[in-house]
DNA sequence: GGATAATCGAGACGGTACGTCTTGTCTTAAA
DNA sequence: TTTAAGACAAGACGTACCGTCTCGATTATCC
């Protein structure tokens, strides 16, 4: 999986120090990681075993992660780069509602299929057993996710309704924007965890269209 | 549910005649785990704990549980007998909105708050991460509380609009139903699980009112 | 092994009160014991595997029996009486030295060989390893086999050398046959406990003759 | 015996470079499994008991001993070592009588008193009981003893009766030899094992005596 | 272009918990 | 009252991983 990207620098990347790491090592034990939690399941997933298969020392892995969760983590963050990137908007143009709704087919996509998808469910899923986890998830992928998403999404609604927002200022288009967007991952994310299938499109464009209904309804008070 | 159960446990029920097991120390079992998950969070939570904290060897343990999920599972059941109870409709009549209502802050304050709605919380984190657990989750507690719910949200739907559901039969009802039961809790599974806070009633207000208005505008094409 | 004897009391049994003893069980636990220890082996030989074998519950052993020891130590005494038995005598006649020499190599014989003497054995090597197992076989049947052929032995020996014993008593003559007894058995001991093999019946009479060649010297000083 | 070897364990014998064992936890082992022998005896002997005495972990003990009968066979060897040596004989010269009786002496010591002899008596014992106890004493242990000390009595015989044994060779002079320590090492294991107590050094002199006494007359068949 | 220092593999170590087994006590229901 | 059946508290079994620790054997800079 991880193997194709050469070495960018990730979100849990050590800041400073980290001199002479092996750049081998590392991808042997992210790939290991991801091999094993597929085939064995999150309880079987073991850092001896990550060791063993990635022909490592447990201690270098000690060395760079503390858990096996930060060593998922990283997979997360490499993965969900490619996957959950939007596309360039024209140079002076902003988000749009197509760009939109493309952005929420690949989530949908990203969240619903292994082995992309079950890094994030495992994590998510350790996160309500383990509070650490939580912290990780949330201040580090999830929150940078969610402002970025957020923010475009307020794009889109200023895109779509050019008045609103623009009298009570940016801020009140971004709560606007963030409930939109908990509106719309909430059945998506209900769907990949609690049915545990893959997300069908339809459900994305269906809760698109409510939810831009309502959002529209709401900012035309008078009809 | 579980509710027209006496009393033994849930998870490896007996075929045989049940000997005379000890009432005793299966309490003192499900109050340990209990407290030793709000104590020490899942992973912390041991049979080795367990049986230490109730008193009780770890062989009487594995004599009637196969694993810590199942005496979780056990006190989910418990807990959820009377929190998740719909207040009996009137003789003849059927459930009404107003129930439902009633019902939906009721299990908002359940999976919400702890301790009622942890157990529920790392069940659901857990069967992310662990196929066993997501199917006892799913073929029983879930699967048996989606269907009776499934049931009286048809009915309120059908005193709602009397003539719909009516023209396609009990079964286009049902769907709807399950369609709107899944509408109304994904909010919630929202909120719980990756917010990981309280659930704010106005919310559940706000999906029921947003959710039943769009079902009315569905039933009545006309308008 | 004991099946065919039918009840006689045996020395370890219990005194007075066994009221209602159901006679089959007993006999059941001791086959099984038997049986198992062949097959298991002492370490292997367990309260749960002979009630099981037995057909009865452990409270059932528990009740007659303290522990496995005390099962075999009932075997053995059952099995020893016959094996160990000396013929009677002349009416008004004392043991002879070809009686002697009969006896021990019937007792080689039963040392030497499994079963009968497998039992034995096994209780030999536990009293090297238990207090309370070694006392019972020397304050028992042990106890009681050194008293009885001891006694033989001295009326062996006054038979051999008339004068001898005489002079300074029965008390005499019993150290000396004491000695000769023991001299007599410790390379028997030997060769059952330490070669572990079936002993050598030639052994026997080597043994016999030397030391009767010894006793004779001594008690003839002046050749 | 195993007065060849330098200082690592005799079983579990590394067939690799026997990576960096911490001599410590090995002697803490050895140690701790000696006192509890003593105080609890060999059944309350456990892995558990001898890795908390010796601030061990179990696995350290599992890795490097098969069970608890292979460290006291660990520990027979090491207190072999220094109390059955025999005095080295002065050059060209080969073992005397005085040396064979000086051995049996501390044999009988080393044999009949604890803490030293406490081992093997308990060894010996289990030998009874276990087969696999049994050939570890006689193909390790007590073979590499008797084939030492029969071949050392040899030469005391062959100093004692100096034309004998030469005749027939070297062969049969071993045979007797064989049978000679093993008639003097009977009455010791049978006075050690049988009634426990320690050996009364008047026992071994006797028993030589007698022995060299009848093998004198033997090898001299005129007189 | 050696010296030096961090990283690497390997794996021993003190621990904790696992799930199983047996102990000896107890309770129940049938005879 | 004894029996078969078996639940119970206790605790040892042997195994699996944990996270820390020492080893030499590579590297890869820096002097």
């Amino acid at each position: 999986m991880a193997a194709t990207r050469p070495v960018g620098p990730t979100v849990a990347e050590q800041p400073a120090p980290a001199k002479r790491r092996n750049e081998n090592a590392r991808l042997a034990v992210l790939n290991a990681a991801d091999d094993l939690l597929v085939e064995r399941g999150f309880d079987g997933l073991t850092i001896e075993g990550i060791a063993a298969r990635a022909g490592v020392a447990k201690q270098t892995i000690y060395r760079w992660w503390k858990s096996k969760v930060d060593i998922l983590y990283d997979n997360l963050v490499l993965d969900a780069e490619d996957a959950l990137a939007w596309p360039e908007p024209a140079p002076g143009a902003s988000y749009t509602v197509a760009e939109l709704r493309g952005y929420l087919h690949r989530f949908a996509l990203f969240l619903g299929t292994a082995p992309a998808g079950r890094v994030l469910q495992a994590l998510l899923g350790h996160a309500q057993l383990d509070r650490r986890t939580f912290d990780l998830l949330h201040t580090g992928f999830l929150g940078e996710l969610t402002a970025r998403d957020t923010e475009r999404v307020r794009q889109c609604l200023a895109g779509l309704v050019p008045g609103a927002g623009g009298q009570d200022g940016a801020g009140a288009g971004a709560a606007e924007a963030s409930a939109l967007l908990d509106a719309l991952l909430a059945p998506l994310y209900y769907r990949a965890l609690l049915a545990r299938g893959p997300i069908d499109p339809a459900l994305v464009d269906a809760a698109l269209d409510e939810q831009l209904a309502l959002a529209l309804a709401r900012s035309t008070p008078g009809v």
